[in-house]
Parts: structure tokens; sequence; C-alpha cells
DNA sequence: AAAGAAACTTTAAAAATGCAAGTCACTAGG
DNA sequence: CCTAGTGACTTGCATTTTTAAAGTTTCTTT
């Protein structure tokens, strides 16, 4: 048994609109289905497992039911027989685009490199 | 003894900077104290712990720990006799005000009714 | 001496995560 | 028909993280 927050359900913890993003992504693993989603050309529950960070798979599918409740994506059969589902990001799903490359940008300055030493900050690979 | 991971012996999951980005960012509570750094005027362990969120102390403790492994803020004794602390962005710290607008401008369109202006510090729902 | 405050830490329970294995619906081959 | 294989999940269970509550430490004030 799973539980799903519907959006429509979801009791946020504060008004304030980082926190209320952070209720849904703050975790390490829902951005990056978006980014496979987005720019990889990644839309099956295959093709997304087998990103670069190795998602479980019983996250993936629960990340992607989330996505699904909050409209950020929908699922579509690509074929029948047996029915097999593609997954797409909706109109909400890519206005995140911004916040990624955003999100991107940060860590390609700040942590690129592999490995980070603060004694340093020397940044190596 | 509590796990402070430093960067320098940090393994990222991948190159992603997204995914690095995540495995620092990635959870519910580590934006919002920068948040409160950044734009709310908070500086001690008390005033950080008093957000609308109420953030647990042990959950601050080890956020505060790991920002300052990270090189994003610093701590520096306000007073002696006792000696009490005061955390502060780094530059690398404030780095990190354009994914925040990005990710309070995201939610303020798509979670409905999260108003929050770091301008004035107002937030209503 | 007693009470209070700030900044944490500890403890135990609850929830989330990660890994391996299993299920289900079919299809293709022998 | 029987067996193997594929894609999309689900289940079980051990491990890790989060949470709430209570406790600790150091020093000041009454």
């Amino acid at each position: 048994m799973t539980q799903s927050l519907k959006a429509g359900q979801h009791q946020f913890r504060s008004g304030c609109s980082i926190s209320r993003t952070l209720e849904l992504f703050g975790d390490k693993w829902t951005l990056l289905v978006v980014r496979d989603l987005m720019w990889h050309g990644k839309h099956t529950f295959q093709e997304l497992q087998r990103s670069d960070e190795h998602v479980p798979s019983n996250i993936l599918s629960q990340r992607l039911r989330r996505l699904m409740d909050w409209g950020l994506l929908s699922r579509t059969p690509y074929q029948d027989r047996p029915v097999r589902y593609a997954y797409h990001l909706t109109g909400k799903g890519r206005s995140l685009e911004p916040v990624l490359l955003q999100v991107m940008a940060w860590g390609h300055e700040n942590l690129d490199g592999g490995l980070y030493d603060p004694e340093t900050g020397v940044s190596k690979s």
C-alpha cells in the first residue's frame, strides 16, 4: 500500500514557496527524473532506471506516481499487447527547466571536479 | 559520534552537476537554513530554529555542520562568557541566491498561494 | 543556591531508502 | 505445449535518516 499524496490533499508546512517546493523536490531523486525526461529523451520506466545514478526501481516507481499526482507528468501507452507506458512532462513539468538550469549552473561552478577539498578549497577529480 | 561527511572525502554518484547539487541540498531543510541566513537576518542557532517550518534541533545542528564543511557558511563567536556563535553565509553560500529565487518563483507559480517576498520577508498563505 | 538561557546532544520510535528477488502480461522459439 | 525472455513494476527486509522529546553543558541573573 502506497500513500501517494495528491496535490489537492497535501498540507504544506508553511506558506513559503521555497518550503513548498522542497516538500515536492526535497530528495535526491525527483529532479533527476525530471532532468532525464526533459533533456535526455528518456521516457520509459527502463530508460529512466538506467540513469548514471542508478535509481532503485521502487523509488522510481514512487516518484513517477508522485509527479503524476502533482500534474507534472503524464503517462500514455506506447503499445498494446503487452501494454507499455511512456512518461512525458506536462507544461507544468517543463516549467521546471529554469530551476534545473540554475541548479546545474551552481553545481557546475561549485561542485565540479569530483572531489572537493575544504582545506585547500581546491576541486580535483 | 556523528558523521559529518567532509566535502573532501565525499564521493559523488555521478558527474552530473544537478545530481551533485542534490547530494548536498536534496533534503527538506538545508535550503531553508540558507534562506533564513540569506534573507531573514537569522544568524544564531535559536533564531534559525524558530523558522515557520520548525526544524528539529538535531537536524539543524547537523545541517549547519555540513554547510560549514562544504564552505558555504562560517561560524564566529558573537560573545564570550558564555561563548555564543553566529552563522553567516560565505561568498559561496551567497552564490545560491539565484537558485533560491528560481525555486521560489516556481513554487509561487505552481504550488498555489505560497507568497513570499525576500525584500520584505513577508510570507502569507 | 536556584532558575534561566543558548546551543547543542542523546535517545528511541517512525519514516524513507536501497537492494534483491518476485510478479504479471505477454511474445518468440523449439 | 513448454521454456526463456522482456518491460514494468511490486514486495520483503535490512539499513539509514528523520523526528519529537528530553537531557546536557556553560555561564548569567536573581
